[in-house]
DNA sequence: CTGAAAGCGCTTACAG
DNA sequence: CTGAAAGCGCTTACAG
């Protein structure tokens, strides 16, 4: 009970204010208080200006853990990323965060940095924070398959732009269906596209979106034709693999080999590494020969030529994601939560 | 002391595995365990053995809220950031959030979103986490000033890329050195490079490398010429922001006005966006003229032309902003913790 | 409408 | 080298 608001703390700053001292400036008990910030309507208008009052006086804010500590929650979310410079991300984490802002929730935030050991240990750092929830997009890896799949019976885990199977909760961009629209509008301009893919690092959205360019062409009855890459590259620098890769392939002559008018590429980071090497090569795409990405990044709008692309849908995909995390599993009753969202085909001058 | 290892909650997860629970296992008080995780030298090997198998086990993992509650002090470093979406701030945090899980801390994001009562809330909410420390690049404002004063004297922060006043703890880059850089290789291109600055909104170091660029003119003897533009337009788009201000310049006959050879601009993404506005008038950076930004993105190379920037240290920046939340305050001797790193030229394509 | 008491899961002197 | 006891700042039945 001692008054330890001026107290020097051994660490030289100034001591803390508790829920006592509000107590004891309002001249109420602290269950009185505690009622105040818990919403209680039951306290008089009087009782409740006392307490502000007092709050304002000693700047008084309830301890967090303290909370967490007896509710067993924490107003935490998780969110674990393989790559926090990702443009992608950033955006996804920046619309999260909003949201997160105004349901009083903070995002802690963790890369697992292509590292299967650092993705389980950033999951059990989150556990051991009692997080509110964890927002996961995973490497592409069966590493810690077993670990998600118990994880998720102890907290509400969802995966973000990917999935680790049919019985997991995830929220994602509509692979098939976004990948197809851009086929079918390079082939509608009479181009048959040849297909470069991202390594397999990235998350399990590179095989969705493989397939489903390789469904499209065959549905419309062309054949595929995917340019090879060194596919088990560990590397989250796009825009170089790209480059790299489509120069090796130009290089060999797979560009004239091919027939192929056009590339489409799995990220728009790609198609700038991509176009890149199609500049080494004397070809402008736009005119010369089409290319288009995926994704919508900002950027694209200030390269040269603007790059065609699909915009998918992050606003939908991050508000879901959080959506999910503040729901009652008991209103779920057994089922995932799973969403895909469809892709917006944006023209522009690249295709 | 109950055993509420397989209890469910009512929220329908599982239970919780606590110290009591280990301690049971391994036959030793909940005490002795709690040294286990505190490091202590004079645990017995046999009793270390004991509560290893136990934790592993039953899964455990201390709880971290009651571990903050007692120690006063948890494991939480937050950041504060105007935008997220920033490919700068994407590459701090990325660097960041590496050290901290090396140090076994954990970064909860903030924006402000250009809004000084978001970034006030933002404050408050990691006050009442009892964060380790805090990582602010405030917006350009004075609303906060006497809050950040006040809470500088409860907890660590240190403002990064940017600063309150002298009285603060700061790391950013040497803006007037790596500016002047800038200017100086123009000027020995024989090249009079006009100004584009950002928005005030940016931070802090907006008005230091527009005062950068017009100290390095005059003492090379040069008139310093800044591109008038909307500067209290409240964005963080850069590219669009440079994009029109430079398009009405242009209209208005500045570029041939002016008889500058070559534009600096104070941010990559300014010239990114600057870029497109010459490209409408015929220009050619790299050609037929200068373009130079600064921070040095990645994208930079994937442009076309590949951008002249001043790379930012950022894994300096990002190092020390790290190294002082670990710092005890003591330490400081009630100095402040102030350092700025010097830029690097990369020089390109379009200068 | 308000308050006394127990307890959340841990750490930290202190005693043995 | 190990443990019993007090306490961190809060919430939640429960009583009045």
């Amino acid at each position: 009970m001692a008054e330890n608001e001026n107290v020097a703390r051994p660490d030289g700053f100034s001591g803390v204010v508790t829920m006592n001292d509000v107590a004891a400036a309002a001249g109420l008990s602290r269950t009185t208080v505690s009622k105040y910030f818990n919403g209680s309507a039951t306290l008089k208008p009087d009782t409740r200006e006392k307490i502000e009052r007092a709050c304002r006086a000693l700047n008084y804010v309830p301890d967090l853990h303290a909370v967490s500590l007896v509710t067993g929650r924490s107003n935490l979310v998780g969110v674990v990323l393989p790559f926090i410079a990702e443009p992608f991300f950033g955006k996804v984490l920046q619309l999260m965060e909003r949201e997160a802002a105004a349901l009083g929730l903070q995002i802690v935030i963790q890369a697992s940095n292509n590292d299967t050991r650092r993705e389980a240990a950033a999951l059990m750092a989150l556990r051991a924070m009692k997080v509110h929830g964890i927002i996961l997009t995973p490497i592409e890896s069966d590493d810690n398959r077993a670990l998600l799949a118990s994880l998720q019976k102890e907290m509400r885990i969802v995966f973000l732009d990917s999935f680790m199977d049919e019985n997991c909760h995830f929220v994602m961009n509509d692979n098939q269906q976004s990948i197809g629209l851009m086929v079918n509008y390079l082939l509608s301009r009479n181009v048959r596209p040849a297909y470069l893919g991202t390594p397999r690092i990235a998350n399990p959205s590179r095989p969705e979106r493989l397939a489903g360019y390789v469904a499209a062409m065959k549905a419309a009855g062309e054949t595929p034709e995917v340019i090879p890459v060194a596919v088990d590259t560990p590397t989250w620098q796009f825009e170089a693999f790209a480059y790299e890769q489509l120069l090796n392939w130009c290089g060999q002559g797979g560009l004239r080999d091919s027939g192929a008018g056009g590339i489409m590429c799995t990220t728009d980071r790609m198609a700038f590494g991509a176009a890149k090497a199609l500049r080494k090569f004397g070809r402008h795409p736009g005119k010369d020969m089409l290319l288009a990405g995926h994704d919508n990044l900002d950027i694209c709008e200030y390269m040269d030529p603007q790059l065609t692309t699909v915009h998918q849908d992050i606003e939908r995909i991050s508000h879901a994601a959080m959506h999910f995390i503040q729901l009652d599993p008991a209103e779920l009753g057994g089922r995932f939560y799973q969403q895909r969202f469809p892709g917006r085909l944006v023209i522009r001058e690249s295709a």
